[in-house]
DNA sequence: GTTTGACTTCGAGCACACTCTAAGCGGGAG
DNA sequence: CTCCCGCTTAGAGTGTGCTCGAAGTCAAAC
């Protein structure tokens, strides 16, 4: 029951990463311990999609290569780093939260920019009414 | 009334970013209107700080230099623009929603990982008891 | 048996967003 | 008057993360 190896192209394919990508990920040793064929060609392994799945999360959620190059290094040197690698996903974690929070707060300024100009837009709709006189004469800038 | 005119220096201590990159800004066609003193020297006014934040709202949540310098442009152009800019912002807007979703979504996943991680080292504590055996043995890569 | 095409490694190239340097000017302190 | 500091411009350099190209290998198709 080998659990059914796959050709670079299969993963980038599922993944959405490129076979360059792919590459680079595991020259820069971001992957674990990719197999290869008798011809050298590379075999990843169902592990191997989940794996890249993780690193992909990280990734996505902001964490910059050489930490996800890190937490590579710890899980290839095996048991007894676990509190290491808790200690760094914990701090990604709340990074990502702090961050998803300011993002939050700047969107709502951006959304209270857009209601700026919808409103003026509807309410101008007719193009006969509405001079442009309308604006807030203070904000000479902030557009 | 003159509204208080601004060195870079000091703009650069209340926004945070430094002089380098306001004259950066600048040149690249971020900005409206930055006033110059006799000496040559900037001279930025309050409008000019609220613009200042709003473009770091928006690079801060992922728009790229050459859109905040297309939305600059339009603010410059003057009156008549005002639906392109309210697209251009509600485009930025739905795709600072969708990335907010997604990076939830990944922070789920990796919380996930965090617990699985906790649970183990919690429940391993006393290091005399809970021999490495306990994993699940199936999932061989993804750690 | 040769062609085709996907793979290999290694190194160079690129886009983005700053970040810094060099050369020069100007204005207040001593 | 001279020093020094902070400003000016133009342009070069840096870090990150890919992205691509060249040269070569291998295996199945024709």
């Amino acid at each position: 029951m080998t659990p059914a190896e796959l050709t670079i192209a299969e993963v980038a394919e599922r993944t959405g990463l490129t076979r360059h990508t792919l590459r680079y990920y595991e020259r820069d040793g971001l992957m674990i311990g990719v197999g290869r064929a008798d011809s050298g060609h590379r075999r990843y392994s169902e592990g191997d999609l989940g794996w890249i799945d993780l690193i992909t999360k990280l990734r996505a959620t902001g964490m910059p290569i050489r930490e996800v190059r890190r937490y590579a290094e710890l899980v290839r040197a095996g048991d007894g780093n676990e509190d290491e690698r808790l200690a760094l996903l914990r701090a990604h974690g709340e990074r990502v939260r702090a961050q998803l929070d300011t993002m939050a707060a700047y969107l709502d300024a951006i959304d209270m920019k857009i209601r700026y100009y919808a409103d003026g837009i509807e309410a101008c709709e007719p193009p006969d009414s509405c001079l442009s006189s309308r604006r807030p004469a203070v904000a000479s800038v902030p557009r």
